[in-house]
DNA sequence: ATATTTCCCATGATATCCCAAATAATCCCA
DNA sequence: TGGGATTATTTGGGATATCATGGGAAATAT
């Protein structure tokens, strides 16, 4: 199983492109995956991710009452969603919609969280890492439990 | 599976023209499908869609009890529906009801929902999103269980 | 005949492609 | 182990293609 791990922090230029890092190209291009981007429901920040988590929410909805509000907060994702073209050096153009959701202005903070990625505006993304261990210091830790695994590895949806 | 993903914003021209997002204009070329537009039945948006769509609505009409208010309802979907051509630029033309149910006026939002897109007034869409976004926020997401596959998008899962 | 729709072409904006420079990582041999 | 050489990766810029949009002319309808 390959993941999306680690952080790499690369620059985006003045047409607006941003290299994908090269070891989550290869992830990507290792399953034939085309590469997803939409915008976090939760967080300030964009989510990475190959077509299955896709094709799991356009499931959901289908399978779910039309007029619930959880049906809303999925359409939400996906009208934000957009299949990013690589062009020949392995690059992604944000859309202004993208760029201003996330807030970013000239550099772009990939960070991997296992199957998806989440793209930050770096000083904040550092700001949050932070921000975490000292909430994991005084307020204990999450509990973890590895290896026991019931319940096949949930991904972490960015938000924890 | 390709699907309508993203939004786009486009003029409706004085002639009352308005092009289809060249993405969404390539699913149903590759399917060579024609395109159906509806009014929503549940909200202020026009809904666009290929045959299978409307195929499904047809056979779920027709498992239903007749005389059921249910399939009033989704009757007044079908008798709203059109099929719309698209000219050489890939536009289509609205009729004054279509712009009248969604109270359009000179722009348009296309949200791409996975299996169809809605159209929007700009201004009430970016509402909504809103609303669905602090919603998630306080609420919480959808439960979606990803990696596990194929349970049914169901359980409720409480802490999410 | 007048109004509307359809077809065709023009234009500007923007994304994509292609090649080259700069930077960073890796290798290899002393 | 060091350090230069080689390769991978990121970044930049110009040329080209795509797309949304606008307008005129032809076709169709009223």
């Amino acid at each position: 199983m390959d993941l999306f791990l680690s952080t790499f922090e690369n620059r985006i230029d003045r047409k607006g492109r941003l290299s994908v890092p090269a070891p989550f190209r290869a992830v990507l291009e290792r399953r034939r995956d085309p590469l997803y981007l939409f915008k976090s429901l939760t967080e300030p920040c964009l989510e990475g991710c190959g077509p299955e988590r896709i094709g799991q929410i356009v499931d959901a909805i289908d399978s779910m009452d039309s007029l619930s509000e959880e049906v809303a907060t999925l359409q939400t994702m996906l009208s934000s969603a957009q299949e990013m073209k690589l062009d020949g050096e392995g690059r992604i153009m944000l859309s202004a919609d993208f760029i201003g959701f996330a807030e970013l202005d000239d550099m772009a903070l990939y960070a991997g969280i296992g199957r998806s990625f989440q793209i930050w505006l770096p000083t904040r993304y550092r700001a949050r890492e932070t921000e975490a261990r000292s909430r994991a210091r005084t307020a204990g830790l999450p509990s973890l439990r590895l290896g026991g695994g019931r319940r096949p590895p949930d991904e972490t949806d960015g938000r924890r």
